[in-house]
DNA sequence: GCAAGTATGAGAATCATTCCCGATAACCGG
DNA sequence: CCGGTTATCGGGAATGATTCTCATACTTGC
């Protein structure tokens, strides 16, 4: 239905330069002026989400962090852990080996997470 | 120092045949008589896994959950979404590729994620 | 503009995890 | 074995993210 507060949603997170927490997506809104409420926030995220147009992944901590993602196509990321810049990574080869290390053991509908954290160059003071 | 407790839940640990988490371990200490604090399972569960004793991963709910490995080595898992049944995946392949993908964009220090979830042979109902 | 059906926002409710702090138990030199 | 010292416990309060509830504010089709 409405869109108003979905495209601003929409449009907060697709500024984000990285992943971001429904709260830290929320404070922004409300500083820029939008009165949006915290529980539509993670409602429209969710959405999201489960439409496959941002991805998700979770901190250390436990919180859920989104993204939306330059492709909608299935990849992975490389994180880096100190200044969040993330590079975006669909290689097939990672795809293969879940695949067999799964058929190897007789498990089917298999899904992956795979993520890597590091320290980027601009912020690996070597 | 002391160890009945640790040595307690750290049995308990061994007993399970599948990820648990920390407030489900806590429920069988308790049925099995033990008088433990939940803040304690707590605390030794990080302390374990601190050590690399057992390994954390997140479900998709977000809680942690623990298990102890086979293995004290580096790998990865292949779980049941039915059953829980895992299997330790250990295998070079994943690991060079993540050094390879992290190389390859100017990233030092990295550590990686990765898990496999699917349906056992056991339980795929086809 | 109107009725019917969503979406929204404020605040309460959940729930895992963490904090706090007095009580308890392990250690240790004597 | 004893008292003093110190690390660990346990329980309940505190935290913090996420979800629920529900009265109210939009949208949409007419
Ligand atoms: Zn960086
Ligand atoms: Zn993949
Ligand atoms: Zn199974
Ligand atoms: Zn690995």
């Amino acid at each position: 239905m409405s869109t108003h507060r979905r495209q601003a949603i929409s449009a907060a997170l697709q500024a984000q330069p990285t992943f971001v927490s429904a709260q830290q997506l929320y404070a922004e809104l409300r500083n820029a002026g939008e009165r949006v409420g915290l529980a539509t926030v993670y409602r429209h995220l969710q959405a999201l989400a489960e439409a496959g147009q941002v991805d998700v992944l979770r901190t250390d901590e436990g919180e859920a962090v989104y993204r939306r993602c330059a492709t909608g196509r299935h990849h992975h990321h490389l994180v880096c852990r100190s200044c969040g810049r993330t590079v975006e990574v669909a290689d097939r080869a990672v795809e293969r080996w879940a695949d067999r290390i799964a058929d190897e053991h007789g498990f089917r509908d298999v899904r992956h997470t795979v993520e890597v954290v590091g320290t980027c160059s601009a912020c690996g003071a070597s």
